[in-house]
DNA sequence: TATTGTTATACTCTATAACTATA
DNA sequence: TATAGTTATAGAGTATAACAATA
């Protein structure tokens, strides 16, 4: 059980900002459509993916029960759609809906448009050095 | 309206991935000790000041009247305490109780142990790097 | 009158438990 | 019998509007 040291602590807390900066960033962005953090994650998988709703849940660290409530309030929006998967009668696919990748397409465009005041303040090598590091922190390669 | 290059996209999502990454952390580490992540931010806020509740809900972007709730349920559990201003009295104060700001000692704690695993990953020039990077760009000094 | 905080109300997010339909 | 998803229910987080107390 080694002590930590002050250097850790300060990458920590750096990275809890940075964090709190990116949230605050996208509920904003989610609140100017009406869609919670939530809503919006669900979203952002589907750009991707054609999952069901189990696969959904877990994707999130969520209950199914909770994923029905989630896709429910999408659905009837337009956002998404359910259909019966081909394979399983019991199985229930999400995909988004045309009106929901050009909300998706549009929130990231968005997204990027806040953050860039952000990322100017790093020259073009710093942000190249930057991305390379969080990429090497949480997403190795090996 | 200058078209957004590949290099910004690839930079946010990167720092989107880290701040999911993140606050999945925050949320277990809160879900630990029965607290939401806003409650665990309520804390957080309370280790270094003791703020209105006007004051805290600011800082939190959030309403006045969410806040009594929050702070409500915090002070049922003892974690936190509040107190009439000696200024105003019509103004309330918020703040650690002993065994709030112990909680808060340990969610710190844990925190920097559920991150160790990752920054592990960077040399200790590289974990330097970092931070210095994220403080250059989400709090610049100028 | 203006400000600080609370109360009343409503909706979303979340979980647990019980249920339906299909495998 | 087991699995996929929904429904019923309850508690927490959030906002808006109306209110009480103090400035």
């Amino acid at each position: 059980m080694e002590p930590r040291t002050t250097e850790d602590d300060d990458l920590v807390d750096a990275l809890v900002r940075v964090s709190f900066v990116v949230m605050a960033t996208l509920n904003t962005i989610g609140a100017e459509n009406d869609l919670s953090l939530t809503q919006l994650r669900v979203l952002g998988i589907l750009r991707e993916r054609r999952p069901r709703m189990a696969e959904l849940a877990k994707h999130l660290g969520l209950k199914k029960s909770t994923m029905t409530g989630l896709v429910d309030r999408a659905e009837q929006r337009g956002l998404l759609a359910r259909a019966t998967s081909a394979d399983d009668d019991r199985a229930t696919e999400v995909f988004l809906t045309s009106e929901g990748a050009k909300l998706v397409a549009r929130g990231r465009a968005r997204l990027a448009e806040e953050l860039a005041p952000l990322s100017r303040r790093l020259s073009p090598s710093d942000q190249r050095k930057l991305q390379t590091l969080l990429e090497q922190m949480f997403e190795p390669e090996e």
